[in-house]
DNA sequence: TTCACGAGCTATACA
DNA sequence: AGCTCGTGAA
């Protein structure tokens, strides 16, 4: 307690209401709440179980469940939540699903699923219109994330396109259930269903969760917000912890007027600023701070650090993004010879993915280590949507989704034909097409060779289920791997064994996971419950925490950098239509795209150096690039100007700020 | 049913 | 430049 500041510990200490944390960027928020859940339990004897932390990732969960631990003595951190939003929806859903008429055993649909499946209800009821499918699962997306049923949708909407969005909701919401499914949004949207529905459940999740505390609640939408808000209820056992100017999920439904809501539902709320940084020197700050005043702003913050001002903010123009990318990579290895330090210092921020592509080539023809974050997540990956298919079939053999992904993986002659007239039976017959293999009377509408091949495949899988159930799971898993010969599969699917091997690999590391999660598990069916919580942890960033080397230059979106800090940052890219992104441009919400160019500043401890390109080659073509408006943003007497052109129309202007800069430096 | 090849489309951020 | 999908032959 003695390491916290006065604003610091007064946050932690007040627990007699509600209170909402306002914590600018390295103000050390992470402390308040990690340390607040220490003082709970040891000095306010609550129970850890009785105790819930909330996070958006499970990274910060995971993080935050260690640092908890360290600071409580013996296992009295024995038992508390600390989870992501998601998987706290899907904990109270696996203990209440009948109350929502599912059965044991559900699916959990990934984007993709729901959009094959929006798309097969489409067909059925308009023929081939199947090019809005992606509008439509916007759109129910939204109205889940807003906590809008889909009678509410229908009532509500207006226009053609609205009322037939809102009719597909209701379709789809009826089509989930008879899949014994739920898609990501379903996690949080049912349980806050539930509760507004059945007060006796929600009385049950009161007496087990006491108090809460919420991280980054700038990103909770509306769903989040009525679940929080039912399970405090007027007890007001509550820590809220936000930022506003690190807004930047708008785009899937995050209200950051929560922030100051919380005043309107709580009238006796306390709210605590905490605005000394202890993360960037002062000029990094000041950088920051100019670039976010550009915002509106409800609540004013005014952060301040005693860390030195430190050197100038960097900005570099290159020719193009080979040479962006070149230039990185040797600023990097050249900072990193002479002050004799690790790549673990170095991260490079960008805005959208495929930046990363040159980078990572780079970095290769340079020999340095890198770990790349985001992206294509572990469970993407075409192997473990393989093996995740298998396993939800076992588990829930209503999952046509998953029937479908591995029917013919690995081949056995089953094809678009025979899985047509199998759609078509089963949804006549009103079962899912792993049931329909099996009736008699599917004979009629297939060749019998192909009915004999189906019938192979199903018996097969129900020996394996019923090993599952009543043997050892993982064991069975293992045997599944085996039978279907997926290393050979893999190797005639890949372009190199080195590749299949890898990909085997993650196989491996899919079972392994399964193993322990079972273990973690002492309820009835330990394996329901595992393989659905498989489903929403990206268990790739654990494997490579504990395997590869921690010396690496760390290359990430700007949103996968939020809540981090390293103490060189590159920004690449700071472009017109790239940061901030042309569809923000086009929509009018350059105040996100700026937030999110102040997360990235502010990422930076030491050292801050961005830079933009004149040209730049996308979708093969060559295409002339403007310097972003957030570098005109900047303190101009800050930073140090690099490789400009004679035709930078703000050059001028800068070079003022350059001369005044360098006046500056010389009378200390 | 499966394999091989080329046309055409493409890429904001994430659980 | 990379990936998906459609086409046609085995």
């Amino acid at each position: 307690m003695s390491k916290l500041n006065d604003r610091q510990r007064e946050a932690v200490l007040y627990i007699d209401g509600p209170i909402l944390v306002l914590a600018g960027a390295g103000s050390g928020k992470t402390s308040v709440i990690t340390r607040k859940m220490a003082y709970l339990i040891e000095k306010c004897g609550m129970p850890a179980r009785h105790i819930a932390a909330v996070t958006f990732t499970n990274k910060a969960a995971r993080e935050m469940k260690e640092r908890v631990s360290q600071l409580v003595k013996g296992k009295a951190a024995r038992g508390l939540t600390v989870s992501t939003f998601h998987n706290l929806g899907m904990t109270i859903l696996r203990s209440e699903y009948k109350a929502l008429q599912y059965k044991s055993g559900f699916s959990i649909f990934d984007s993709q699923d729901a959009q094959a499946l929006i798309r097969d209800l489409l067909m059925q009821d308009h023929g081939a219109e199947s090019d809005n499918a992606d509008r439509i699962q916007h759109r129910i997306s939204q109205w889940k994330n807003e906590f809008i049923t889909p009678q509410q949708a229908i009532a509500s909407a207006e226009g053609p396109a609205d009322i037939l969005c809102s009719q597909a909701y209701l379709r789809y919401q009826n089509a989930l259930k008879a899949y014994n499914a739920l898609d990501f949004d379903d996690l949080i949207m049912l349980p806050a269903l539930l509760f507004q529905q059945q007060p006796a459940i929600l009385e049950k999740w009161r007496q087990k969760i006491r108090y809460m505390l919420v991280d980054e609640y700038q990103d909770t939408n509306g769903a989040q917000y009525h679940l929080v808000k039912q399970l405090v209820g007027d007890r007001g056992g509550l820590t809220v912890v936000g930022d506003d100017d690190q807004s930047i999920y708008a785009w899937r439904g995050a209200k950051p007027e929560n922030l100051a809501l919380l005043g309107k539902d709580y009238p006796h709320l306390k709210v605590v600023k905490l605005e000394q940084n202890y993360r960037s020197t002062a000029r990094i700050l000041k950088a920051a701070n100019t670039v976010i005043a550009n915002n509106p702003h409800d609540l004013n913050k005014a952060l301040w650090s005693e860390l030195g001002h430190g050197e100038p903010i960097r900005i570099i123009r290159c020719r193009n993004d080979d040479a962006e990318c070149e230039r990185v990579v040797t600023e990097i290895l050249d900072h990193k010879l002479r002050t004799q330090g690790r790549f673990g210092n170095y991260a490079v921020l960008y805005r959208g993915n495929h930046q990363s592509r040159l980078l990572e080539l780079k970095l290769q023809v340079h020999q340095i280590p890198y770990k790349l974050s985001g992206g294509t997540s572990f469970f993407a990956r075409n192997e473990i949507k393989d093996i995740m298919a298998y396993l939800r079939l076992i588990i829930n053999p209503g999952d046509d989704n998953a029937f479908l992904r591995i029917v013919n993986i690995p081949r056995r002659k089953i094809g678009t034909s025979t899985l047509e007239g199998l759609g078509r039976y089963a949804t006549d017959r009103e079962v899912s097409m792993y049931d329909a293999c099996d009736e008699l009377g599917l004979g009629q509408h297939l060749p019998e060779a192909a009915v004999l091949r189906l019938r192979e495949f199903t018996a097969w899988l129900n020996a394996l289920r019923r090993q599952c159930y009543e043997g050892d799971p993982v064991a069975t898993v293992r045997q599944l791997v085996n039978d279907i010969d997926y290393l050979d599969w893999l190797i005639q699917n890949a372009s190199s064994i080195a590749i299949a091997e890898r990909r085997m690999a993650n196989v491996h590391t899919l079972i392994n996971s399964l193993e322990k999660s079972i273990k973690d598990d002492d309820s009835e069916n330990a394996i329901e419950g595992a393989i659905s919580r498989l489903v929403l942890r990206d268990l790739m960033e654990r494997q490579e925490d504990e395997k590869e080397s921690d010396d690496q230059v760390q290359l990430m979106t700007l949103h996968a950098a939020k809540g981090l800090e390293f103490p060189h940052v590159f920004m690449i890219g700071l472009e017109e239509g790239i940061l901030p992104h042309q569809n923000s441009i086009d929509d009018g919400m350059i105040e996100e795209e700026r937030r999110l160019c102040y997360v990235g500043i502010t990422r930076a401890q030491r050292t801050l150096t961005m830079s933009y390109c004149a040209k730049r080659k996308s979708f093969g073509e060559f295409t002339s690039c403007d310097p972003s408006r957030f570098l005109a943003e900047l303190p101009q007497e800050d930073l140090e100007w690099e490789g400009r052109g004679d035709n930078d129309p703000a050059q001028n202007q800068k070079r003022g700020g350059e001369t005044l800069a360098s006046l500056r430096d010389m009378l200390g």
